[in-house]
DNA sequence: CCAATAGTGTCTATCAGACATTATCTA
DNA sequence: TAGATAATGTCTGATAGACACTATTGG
């Protein structure tokens, strides 16, 4: 195997490789609002943009290309989320002006609260409305990527209330509700959404009230296994 | 920037990436049986063991990831697949002996007789029962990725039509009923097969029929949008 | 006629949509 | 009391499950 002028060769595999990235759609809910967590690129290329957290796969630190995704996750929020959902993998080249490039993307949901601290002293990361950051001009695809998250966030509102892990421990149902309102994009009826978490009996009765306005609202808790429940039926999509 | 003993270093991004490949999980319908496609490894490593069709992205020839899964399928079968379904991304160091490595998986389902031919004249390339293809010691982590592909083949089953693609062009209700059963593991009622079908109108009736020991059936064509349509309420899961 | 396979009728159960009603708090 | 928000009652409609029944072919 011979070195070439233009593309070096590992010795390992002796293949020419494109550069290995991860990022990631880390979506919270705060002040009644969708977010996401952005990143004011530090360096070149497109250094000063914001994009997605993220970063180059390090084959000597990860064990494996989701271990990159939470370790560049924990670098800019200090908390892991509970769980990544892995989404699609693009790679092409022509989304990186280094040449071919892939990056396997990862989208997830957590509470505002336990990373807010952390961000707030830092000015290089940020919750953005997900409306106003479709509005931004993002890195690299990551307009597209987002698009892609919020796209699989939608499905999952309509057959899963794993949204929970945006909110803080304790939730009202109205909270969720909202919450599930915005994902799918339309309001949903209250009587269909209760019924359904009722009956498959998804989340604890904490006992707790929390009151604001009008009648206290109980607070819930997650099961661990409601991450994983699906209904059989969809909610209604637009 | 330089170069080190051990780990050269590409120019374009200098840093040290993981090889790159795509692992493809074709099914096919034949003998009403569910089919799979394994080839022969002609090369180290696992030399002479079966797995799946697919190997390393050429980003010289290849213009994305999905190019190089597509082009390796032409190569095993010389059809090409009418869609490509993305499916995980796994990369690890323990995967491949030669290291750190990631593969970004896809499944499809295609036509037995669109590939046949070409599948019947090299003695590398199989059509392997799912089952006997599980029970099979194969390359890598590729039983993995089969279980995988299987999984989501399955769910795409419990909500879409989109199976119909593994049948000849055209088909009867029964075969397609019966690929069906098969990707989700257990009967399902005729009746209800047949009514969200009819009612969705996913299906062209070609006015022939075919006959074969009893009443004749009906022969079916796949329109092009039953691809991606969704049913909002599933049939029943296992 | 029977055997075999295709196709339909129809009842029930489940569950989402719609929306009205009641409950519980503060001011 | 009014206003606000939470929680529930209840009717309708859509659709999957279950299974019996009819239809159409060959022998």
């Amino acid at each position: 195997m011979t070195r070439q002028a233009k593309s070096s060769r590992r010795p390992g595999h002796g293949i020419e490789t494109p550069l290995l990235t991860v990022d990631s759609v880390l979506f919270t809910y705060h002040e009644r609002a969708l977010k996401l967590l952005l990143v004011r690129r530090s360096s070149e290329p497109e250094k000063g943009k914001w994009g997605l957290p993220g970063g180059i796969v390090d084959i000597d630190i990860d064990d494996d290309v989701e271990a990159t995704a939470r370790r560049k996750l924990v670098e800019k929020t200090s908390v892991e989320p509970p769980y990544l959902d892995q989404l699609e993998t693009i790679g092409n080249r022509e989304r990186d002006p280094r040449g071919w490039s892939v990056t396997v993307c990862y989208t997830a949901l957590i509470a505002h609260q336990a990373c807010a601290q952390h961000v707030s002293t830092v000015s290089d990361v940020r919750w953005v409305e997900l409306d106003a950051a479709l509005k931004m001009k993002l890195a690299f695809d990551h307009h597209k990527i987002i698009g892609i998250a919020r796209e699989r966030q939608r499905q999952r509102a309509l057959y899963s209330i794993s949204s929970g892990y945006a909110l803080a421990e304790e939730f009202t149902l109205a909270e969720l509700q909202h919450l599930h309102e915005l994902l799918i994009g339309k309001p949903i009826q209250k009587r269909s959404f209760r019924r359904r978490i009722e009956q498959a009996k998804l989340l604890i009765d904490t006992g707790r009230k929390r009151q604001e306005g009008g009648r206290p609202a109980a607070l819930y808790r997650m099961k661990p296994e409601s991450i994983t429940y699906r209904f059989v039926r969809n909610l209604e999509a637009s």
